[in-house]
Order: C-alpha cells, then structure tokens, then sequence
DNA sequence: TTGCATATGCAAATGCTTTTGCAATAAGAA
DNA sequence: TTCTTATTGCAAAAGCATTTGCATATGCAA
C-alpha cells in the first residue's frame, strides 16, 4: 500500500499552496521548504504517482517543459497566462466563442488551447 | 557569402510546398526527394540560418518540440490546428475576441498563442 | 517493538532533440 | 579551368528533462 511520507505530505502541500501549475523544479523548491533533503529523483517519482491517482494534472506550455497542477483545478475549463517577466504560469477562468469559426471546410474541433502572455500583477507594479 | 547549394534549394523547396509547419524530420524527408543524400545535421545547420535571413519562423506546440515554417507565413497574424490522427499542423487563419477579458485585474496581455486539437479534413474521410 | 515492504537519496543512465569536429565536396569568383 | 572557402555527411558529443539501480532509511501492520 501507499505510504504517507514527510516528501510526499510536502509536495501535496505545495501543490495546495500554489495555486497554479508547477514545473518539478518548483515543486522541489517549495516542498524543501519543509524537507530539506528532499531530492527531485523523488519529485518525479511523486507527481508519477500523484498523476495515476487523479491528484495532479500535467499542464503544457509552447516550448516549454510539463508543469503540473491539482486535478481539482483541471477539472473546470480553463486557460493559462504566462508572465514574461517572472516566468510564472497562472490559471484563467472562462473561455471564449468562435474558435469553431476558425476551422476550414471538413476539419473537426475535439478541444483546443489557449495561452496568453504578458506581465501579471506582482511584475506590472 | 552564401552558397546556393541543392540542398538548400531543396529545403526551400519543402517550405513552399507544404504551406504548413514542418518538423526538422519532416523536412529532412521531404527534401529528400530532390537530394536523397540529404543529412539530418545539415536541415538542422539550414533552419538555424534560414531564421537568421528570416526566411523562416519557428512554430511551438504544447508538448512538442519546434516546427517551421516561411516567415511570410508567420507575417499574417495566425494560429495552428493540431491534427490528433496524423499529427500534421496545419495554419488557420483569423483570430477570436474576448482575450482581454479573461485577464485577472491587473494582469496585461502582450501575446497569445491558440491551438485547436481534432481531425483534419484527410483523417475526417 | 519488531519485521518488512515501500519510499528515499544519490549517482549513473536514458531518451530525445540539437550541435559540433573534421575530412571530403562542391559553389562560384577569377 | 583553377582555386578558395563555404557547405556537406558522418559520427560523436552536448544539453535537456526524466528515469532507474541500489543500498539505506522509514512508514506502519502485527
């Protein structure tokens, strides 16, 4: 069975925290804040699992490497923004109308993507 | 100066033809029809000069590694369809409203980038 | 407490995509 | 045609993010 170690406790945490997605780097820097040995090794052995258990969700960007978030938070349609300045991903919520506009004759839409980028609140100040 | 080799024209070639972006390897396959000794190393020494010149423009898709394709293409403001059965990429023309407002306060919009995921018309019949 | 299977840390190994060194080729100016 | 030098092909090397082997440590059921 599955064990609840003081890694695993502080990764979920940082996921709760957070609040947006994280790329495993993240994840490491904020789940040493309370264990200080943890190592990423384990990071990706963690979101592995934290992904076959329907707790995180991988979340992909344009050129860039996976980063992860609470399935919670995939499960309502959303988008991303990514800051520029700071790196940072966040959530957005709602969507727009007329992307099935875009298609041409014969193409069929199953879902679709949306990444907006520019700076967030905390770099415009 | 630069040299007009057959390889070269044949990488051009391969842009003008396929209207879409294309993969290193795609390009490396289909310039091999006009030079069959054509090597993997040398597509990838002709994209890094061909976006020096600003012949072409590199496309990213969450997840996947870069494609490219002809800057005049690049020029017109566009955004991608991602085929899910044969994993081409296709250009779709126009753009949709309603961006701005997903913002959270304070956050400010410089770009963004849409991909539509689904079954181009070739895998629809 | 004890026993043991799961989880961890560390370092080495993968699996890609992309880059580079080098000797051989081949544009294209003279 | 000849000569110079940019370009090519090939194979090896880099750079990444991610995974794995293994000995040690640690949950947790008994």
């Amino acid at each position: 069975m599955q064990r609840q170690t003081l890694q695993r406790v502080a990764i979920e945490a940082a996921f709760k925290d957070a609040k947006r997605p994280l790329a495993p780097v993240e994840v490491l820097e904020a789940a040493r804040a309370d264990v200080p040995t943890l190592n990423l090794a384990t990071v990706y052995r963690t979101l592995k699992r934290m992904i076959q258990d329907h707790f995180i969700h991988p979340v992909e960007l344009p050129g860039e490497s996976a980063r992860y978030e609470l399935q919670a938070a995939a499960n309502q349609h959303h988008h991303h923004f990514r800051c520029r300045k700071c790196d940072l991903v966040y959530d957005l919520e709602g969507c727009v109308d007329g992307l099935q506009s875009l298609l041409p004759e014969g193409f069929r839409m199953t879902g679709h993507d949306i990444v907006i980028y520019g700076d967030c609140t905390a770099c415009n100040t």
